[in-house]
DNA sequence: CATGTTGTTTCGCATCGTGAAACATCATTT
DNA sequence: AAATGATGTTTCACGATGCGAAACAACATG
């Protein structure tokens, strides 16, 4: 089955009725939607299903699989004649999140985070008005790569998200804010365009951003920004955890470490504060 | 520069001479070369450099760089205006991984080989004549994600693709070996297929692979397969380390603990043991 | 055994992607 | 400052190429 879960906040969908964009490839553009599809599903996906999801006829659908097929992109299971990604693609993933080499910079400063904080900690960078995390660290399970490595979550309702959003170009912003659509995901949920940008704004002043359960009922979260040797917010970090522990003393205890380690790691990064 | 390193064992590249196979989309094919190239450049590449590396015309890579960003596949500098692979990629990459439980299941077990035997450990799956690595801790550094993970290396020179090639089906086999091309690494690599052959006969009957130095030199590697439920091979963990610390009485002490991780992880993944 | 699924193949038509060439911006050089 | 040589981008007419209807094959399921 698909995954439509949430309203998706992505700002890059396909135009809805018909017309693609000038200068572009048709064929493309419908073999990359049938990769897009087999990794928001997460099991095999037949021909057939696939032709019915897209919208396009058996054949053509058969015959952008075969070509996936043929350079790695997808593999088809022998027994069942279905589809899935195929293992090429975490190579093409992989040499993205090593390009960043941000990840190897923060690391450590993650580590040390959770050993302060004892609470799970986050590094993400802001796209299309979403927040993708590119490193993680939890309590339990220290070892495990994060499952979330490389997922999504709405910008204007996470700490990480917020303290993005505030150091984005003002023209970025505003395009981000006109575009987008803030759906309500708690009673706290700042939904209102001009209630977040007056917020955002606090936020750029105090130097931090605080998600009280905006995105999710009980998670409460504290989130600084990173700056690069340009000074331009690149990423940010937050720490995160069950409103139980993460209380208003737990908060105002942990805010200055964490800010702290995001200037260290900025500093790192060659920012020279002014 | 286009990282064009040592000989790539790739089994599934482009026809070298113009005809593509039938019933495969031409754009696609050309597309999945452009993102190919750019995964294994280091860097952003421009219009111009791809159209020379991939033998298109400018214009023609244009419109398929264009396609490519549109959907978040790639994405342009705006500096610049030169292009390297997008997050998207990180997603999609992701989200096979997690659809693999084997690496769920496996890595309580991979911790515990790190710590007794205090080498790097890695896991593993074949695809195409290579080995694909999944999983991967290592010693100094313990909480990063391997940087192999995704990462590939050749089978016939390997722990973990000796393995994982032994226990293949007879006919897969032959083909790999009649295709393959055994390109000589180390003084130790075996290199003449029929030699091959009886030594992954021999991997076969004592049910571990011992790589002394075939793929690197001072690199030494103990591998052990895993089964699933049906009993079919479907993946290996390894230990390797330098020679100076793998001495014949180490792996000695190692072999029966490695073997026995082996056979818990097939357990564990339903494997009965007739 | 009939029927309803699958994935796969065939094929003729028109669409869609192609590549040459012109254009627009940059740097760098003269 | 003008000239040159890069780059990325746009335009356009031609014809190869990808398209989808329909037929096919290989299974399941009743």
């Amino acid at each position: 089955m698909i995954n439509s879960s949430v309203p998706n906040t992505a700002l890059h969908s396909l135009p809805e009725s018909g017309r693609e964009p000038e200068g572009t490839v048709n064929a493309v553009i419908r073999a990359l939607s049938i990769l897009d599809l087999l990794g928001q599903a997460n099991e095999e996906l037949g021909v057939t299903e696939i032709s019915r999801e897209i919208g396009l006829h058996k054949s053509t659908v058969f015959r952008l699989l075969n070509t996936l097929a043929l350079s790695g992109y997808v593999k088809q299971n022998p027994k069942s004649g279905k589809y899935s990604l195929g293992i090429h693609l975490v190579q093409l993933g992989m040499s993205v999140l090593n390009q960043i080499d941000l990840r190897r910079v923060a690391r450590p400063y993650l580590e040390e985070l959770l050993h302060t904080c004892g609470e799970a900690v986050h590094l993400g960078i802001l796209d299309q008005g979403e927040v993708i995390y590119i490193d993680k660290i939890d309590v339990e399970r220290p070892l495990t790569m994060g499952s979330r490595i490389g997922g999504k979550s709405p910008g204007y309702c996470t700490g990480l998200g917020k303290v993005l959003m505030a150091y984005l170009p003002e023209p970025e912003l505003q395009l981000l804010v006109a575009k987008g659509e803030f759906y309500r995901f708690t009673a706290n949920t700042i939904v209102e365009p001009n209630q977040l940008l007056e917020h955002l704004a606090r936020i750029r002043e105090q130097g931090y951003a605080l998600d009280d359960e905006e995105h999710e009922m009980g998670i409460r979260c504290l989130a600084v920004p990173i700056k690069n040797h340009q000074g331009t917010v690149v990423a940010a970090i937050s720490i995160s955890g069950p409103t139980l522990r993460m209380t208003r003393e737990k908060l105002d205890q942990i805010t200055p470490p964490v800010i702290s380690v995001g200037q260290r790691i900025s500093l790192a990064l060659g920012y020279m504060p002014r």
